[in-house]
DNA sequence: TTCATACTTCGATCGTAACCGAACCATCTC
DNA sequence: GAGATGGTTCGGTTACGATCGAAGTATGAA
């Protein structure tokens, strides 16, 4: 019927449950094979095969085949932020699907949102960094301070040379079981790379879950610190 | 399976035709009825009744009866925060329901979007705010300046009144059939409604599209101008 | 009270799409 | 080559959900 895009055709492509799940996985940021998403999926093969195709056709993903494997991952950063915001929009709406599992504490501390951190340690970074100016908020919107340049490249993070990408710099992202903004674009792709290159943390195999390691957790609530207790 | 939020099932609530017809026709703002979301999507009024029901457990409608009526609305900005995103999204894909009628390019040119203006008038709004330094862009970010408070007070548009408002103030809102943004937000809903009451414009009926009478185009021409040329 | 309008609920039909078993192609190893 | 692994295609089954006719409830009008 009539005008306008078509949110039907989109929608009941992740209306699917087994869909969905392969979505989400690959919000992990990584790129998984065909058999990796079907076991995540939890559907045989030929299943999986056949949603990809339509998740191809749809262009939600891309696909690079390398040997015998086929790599999927999503098809640009639009996807990422589209899922972030469906699941933001689910959370708030209680939509969840809980299997309360020893997985879960985890995965509200750190995890990762298709390629930056989320969860208590991504809201308390962006928190620390509005405090102490490094990144200054303004309405909707971030934007990093020269302070905050200086700062970053003490940590080690070249932002010149993010800048001369096409991809924002600095973007919120809301977080869905913080329910508060976490930092996203290209600066917290950079950060999140930051910490895992440095050995504070690492992923985890099957979950988009971030394991920080006792020292690299003491470095980064150092360099993050936050003023004021968490009086929300 | 697993953790997280359940973007299926939010999938699967617009993923059908009937509701994301509903879902798209309560994006024009205005409070329907059943009989007349039930036109809205091609269906009789049973099925339309099925519908509404289950948008309305899943979080994205809210009703209020009066009389024998009731009427339908979107619960509340999330959702038609929600809807922007995925018709931006869809649009990028091509994911068009083009029927080429005569409506198509009155919606273009400018139509409303859940609460304030999109299309080309939209579009070039915001540039033209922008342009003037009433607004600043500092990355995915609008903040109102101080000029442009004392501009859009001559206007007749009480901006601190606008401020106590819960709501952002300024947002920024990708338009889809420009591709590039328009102004959401408090603000964003304030002009529209400045520039229907001052009938410069006025909704019509069955469509989402804006009519501008001739002076009313003439006007707002003047008070949004551009000195550039469209060098996209 | 009666009739009309707005909407919901029930029941039955029907189509589509998700699913898997089995067979088939492609790529790598030995 | 033969065997193994990764992935697709095909065919048939099944289940779910969208749909509407018909009957039922609520509100308003005469």
């Amino acid at each position: 019927m009539k005008e306008g895009p078509d949110i039907a055709q989109i929608g009941s492509l992740i209306g699917d449950p087994a869909r969905a799940n392969i979505l989400t996985a690959l919000m992990g940021g990584r790129a998984l094979t065909a058999t990796e998403l079907a076991t995540a999926a939890g559907v045989t093969l030929q299943t999986a095969s056949a949603h990809l195709a339509k998740l191809e056709a749809g262009g939600l993903l891309a696909q690079r085949k390398q040997g015998r494997h086929r790599y999927f991952t999503l098809a640009d950063d639009g996807v990422g932020k589209l899922l972030e915001g469906i699941m933001g929009f689910a959370a708030s709406r209680g939509h969840l699907r809980y299997r309360p599992g020893p997985k879960e504490p985890a995965l509200r501390k750190a995890r990762i949102c298709y390629d930056h951190l989320a969860g208590d340690f991504g809201v308390r970074m962006l928190d620390s960094l509005i405090e102490s100016g490094s990144i200054s908020a303004l309405g909707e919107g971030l934007s990093l301070t020269a302070q905050g340049e200086t700062h970053l490249a003490a940590i080690g993070i070249d932002v010149s040379g993010l800048r001369s990408n096409r991809r924002p710099l600095c973007r919120s992202c809301l977080d869905w079981s913080e329910r508060r903004a976490h930092l996203a674009g290209s600066l917290g792709k950079a950060l999140l790379s930051n910490f895992l290159e440095k050995g504070w943390a690492r992923r985890t195999e099957n979950s988009r879950s971030i394991f920080f390691t006792p020292e690299g957790e003491r470095r980064f609530l150092a360099l993050f610190p936050l003023e004021m207790a968490d009086t929300v």
